[in-house]
DNA sequence: AAAAAATACATAGCTTTGCAATGTGATATG
DNA sequence: CATATCACATTGCAAAGCTATGTATTTTTT
């Protein structure tokens, strides 16, 4: 047990939900998102989220398109697509549940 | 993406964040973590938790010993190390910076 | 006394996600 | 044309939860 091993961890699952939150809010690219992440306090590298963004792409709950840069190669912005929306909120569902479980369990 | 493996995955470190909260209120056996694990919404099967207080036990982070049962086998009763204790105020902060980065990212 | 049931503990293999490091390609700049 | 910047992508690894199955001890039933 190894404390940045335990909160790796801990993001299992948690980074596709907000994600997910992030990109209901507006059409985004990754550059973008990663700055949501971090301005929420969660740092995430590309690394790690160009692989989640195409699970999610894959699994039918986002899709995207090409849109020029004004400086750079050409973006992929990401949107939410009803699938997506509806999934999102049996996600939220669930966070709320695990929340209010580790809350009642350490409460003391 | 399927809602049943996303809830599994976002039970990655925060089942042994739970079992050290129980575990340190009160020494416990494993068949009272269940029920009370149970209790504040959280299912967990025996073989989920036997290998989860082993790893926690090589860690260092909890100790046993061994009780005779008024029913049945001895039992191993378990409660926390000084370690156990320091490893969980810091899953705490972790915890408590998670849920505060989701819900800036959910807000909406 | 032996068999069956209940209680308690344990294990192995599988699946999946986050991570880190590295790579490729398009565009802008020198 | 070469270099730098920006954007996207991939691979292999590590680790935890899960499921199904197994072993052992004790109690109860036959």
């Amino acid at each position: 047990m190894n404390l940045d091993n335990t909160q790796s961890q801990m993001r299992k699952g948690i980074l596709e939900f907000c994600i997910l939150a992030i990109i209901r809010r507006g059409e985004a690219y990754p550059s973008e998102i990663i700055e949501q992440m971090k301005a929420a306090g969660l740092h995430v590298l590309e690394g790690t989220l160009y692989p989640l963004l195409t699970r999610l792409k894959n699994a039918g709950l986002l899709k995207y398109r090409w849109i020029e840069s004004p400086s750079g190669p050409p973006r992929k912005y990401f949107s939410m697509t009803p699938e997506g929306e509806a999934f999102y909120q049996q996600l939220a569902e669930t966070w709320r549940e695990l929340v209010e479980a580790v809350d009642t369990l350490t409460k003391s």
